[in-house]
DNA sequence: AAGCTCAGCAACCGCTCTGTA
DNA sequence: TTACAGAGCGGTTGCTGAGCT
């Protein structure tokens, strides 16, 4: 009945970390050459902790690589966009950012850019617009209309949701990594009805002033040579990072200045 | 100055994934 | 192929401190 727990709880402590277990932690772990099993570390490194807690205070808190400090506007940005790609997928945001946890990016995300995204009328699960009733943070500042940037943000995400879970049934690519998905689906069918739907200009995007001029072919130029790159190919992980590193160049992903708090304010 | 509210963050919980026997 | 253990991940909780009344 029920799941076995992850280690003999009794006595053993919980809540925040002093710094003698830090110290424990880290001595342990260095003179170790790493931390080995974490179920036995706590035992081993003369903890009261499960090797759970252990694991995360080490990766959240006392690894050596970790950037503290708030994040900068760049960073920022660098998160949306790959929540844009990706999703909740903390670990998978926080490996494509240098000394960020993903606990720490989940933090920023949860208290500041999610909320920042509503007050933008974006539905920061989806990044789609929301309803009008529904896109104000603040009914005394100017209603802005959506971005165009944003309506191709969200159409690209619509793309990508309904790729990922067609291609999720097919369970030989269940392997794949994000990156590798989004290659595939750029080349399949889904990739095909959105470059049309941005080769095609509609009426919206050409009457917007600040309207991105959505490259489409261009980056699908550029993705396609990375798709037929043998050298890439070769190579899944810079496969991945290649595709990945074409689509944060992706213009939609590029211009965000509608991100910037100023932005409230309607430039008319 | 005291009490209250809320945002930020560290840590926990439980589910899922992965490796292995 | 299956079952199990360990590790990883994402959602949630609860503590703390800053700002406000």
């Amino acid at each position: 009945m029920g799941r076995t727990p992850c280690c003999d709880k009794k006595g053993l402590k919980k809540g925040p970390w002093t710094t003698e277990e830090d110290e424990l932690l880290v001595n342990f772990i260095n003179k170790n050459g790493g931390h080995g099993s974490w179920r036995s570390l706590p035992k081993l490194a003369g903890l009261l902790r499960c090797g759970k807690s252990c694991r995360l205070r080490w990766t959240n808190y006392l690894r050596p690589d970790i950037k503290r400090g708030p994040f900068s506007a760049e960073e920022e940005k660098l998160v949306i966009q790959l929540h844009g790609i990706l999703g909740n997928r903390w670990a998978a945001i926080a490996s494509q950012m240098a000394g960020r946890t993903d606990n720490e990016i989940k933090n920023l995300w949860n208290t500041h850019l999610k909320k920042r995204l509503q007050c933008m009328g974006l539905d920061p699960l989806t990044h789609k617009p929301l309803s009008c009733s529904s896109s104000r943070c603040d009914p005394s500042k100017p209603h802005v209309s959506t971005p165009t940037t944003t309506r191709h943000m969200a159409q690209w995400e619509s793309a990508r949701l309904e790729a990922e879970a067609r291609l999720s049934k097919d369970t030989s690519l269940s392997h794949y990594s994000s990156s590798d998905l989004f290659l595939r689906l750029w080349n399949s069918q889904v990739g095909d009805s959105f470059r049309n739907m941005h080769t095609v200009s509609s009426p919206a995007s050409s009457s917007s002033a600040k309207c991105t001029t959505v490259a489409a072919p261009s980056f699908s130029e550029k993705l396609m040579a990375a798709s037929d790159d043998s050298s890439i190919s070769n190579d899944p992980e810079d496969s991945s990072d290649t595709a990945l590193q074409l689509l944060l160049d992706f213009p939609i992903y590029n211009d965000m200045n509608f991100l910037e708090p100023n932005s409230f304010i309607s430039p008319l």
